[in-house]
DNA sequence: ATGCCAATATACCGTTCGGTACATTAAAAG
DNA sequence: CTTTTAATGTACCGAACGGTATATTGGCAT
């Protein structure tokens, strides 16, 4: 018979214990920086109770974008349509972005770290997909725009990596200490990719 | 007595050969990624060799840094010398980091794949004193246009950190196969620096 | 009461990690 | 021709790596 119930009466769900000290791990130090050791030794529990929930460290990250990454790939793509007010589009999309990120640093700044990591590298290979998908939105965002902005034309590919370039410098400038993710650097941020920094 | 000629009649020193390897390597798996044992086998010599001219492996990265990320802030503070046209600074700026990059794809990928790796990773705390003088220079820069230009003024740390992610960008864009480094790209983005996206 | 099974720990695997003690090589200096 | 010394290899270190075989625990259904 299928059962729902936990069997043992525990404290916490290791799993969602697990995968927090993970992330909290691989964003401070970085995933390769990382043992498996010193994250289930964080997590109070041991090895084979990782593997148990994991199937190996790769495991763990794919975890942690599966939780955060599509989740925020959700908010972003209903963010992204477009209803004929392009600045008002971007505004929302980075809005999304920066409570995201003010929500989940954390994973945030993973997500930061590995965004120009090494393609041939482990963790960039498990993140890939879903920077890709946060991609196409976007694109798809700038193709529909560029019907009422013809000058837009042909370049919404480019638009799309520099508009996500400029989210992740800004979200990395703020997570360095430099200013503070709120409304007001979003109307900077906007205002920068609309028209440049001569208002 | 003092020597300045070769003991041994090396086909190739060995010292330049290591770090090619090394800078190889960490670009394309990343520094973490990468052990010192596969760093010596792919220079065909053995730990004590690497051991007898570096440190440790930090010091490897190190001296990468020292001979590639110095030759590109020199560059770079020099572009950066105001002379009452903005634009043509930042578009020379542009140039020699476009020009470093193509002439130096391993170390660019390497600064690259650590412009926004976390505080804590040792690869991060050697690169942080280049990178943060690249952008003192830069922040020099805005800070005597804004006599010229009084929109700027107080801002000059936002936009040396924005103008610098947005070089990053677009040299990470072109590395992942979307764009070229060349002339054109040096102008769109210096059009989309000054001017936003709206022509 | 008992058999089942998810969940967890003990103890261990072979490999690789960064790093080194020590012997050897070979060319320059005397 | 001997001494010196930069340069390099052999062989090894303890620790940490990712991962696992196996035993135990303890609620649950029967």
């Amino acid at each position: 018979m299928y059962r729902t119930v936990y069997w043992h009466y525990n404290i916490m769900n290791n799993k969602e214990n697990i995968l927090k000290c993970a992330l909290e791990l691989f964003a401070s130090k970085g995933y390769d920086a990382v043992g498996v050791q010193e994250i289930v030794t964080n997590a109070g529990i041991t090895k084979p109770t990782m593997y148990y929930y994991f199937e190996n460290k790769r495991g763990l990250l794919e975890a942690i974008m599966k939780e955060y990454a599509s989740d925020l790939l959700i908010k972003v793509t209903k963010a992204s349509a477009y209803h004929g007010d392009i600045t008002k589009t971007l505004t929302d999309i980075t809005m999304e972005y920066f409570n995201y990120a003010a929500k989940h640093p954390d994973f945030f700044r993973l997500q930061l770290s590995l965004w120009l990591a090494p393609p041939e590298s482990e963790a960039f290979q498990v993140i890939f997909p879903y920077l890709e998908l946060e991609q196409k939105a976007i694109e798809e965002l700038f193709l529909y725009a560029a019907k009422d902005h013809g000058n837009m034309k042909g370049r919404h590919v480019l638009y799309a990596l520099s508009f996500l370039g400029i989210i992740h410098t800004y979200i990395g400038i703020s997570f360095n200490g430099y200013t503070k993710l709120n409304d007001e650097l979003v109307y900077k941020l906007i205002h920068q990719f609309m028209h440049g920094i001569f208002s």
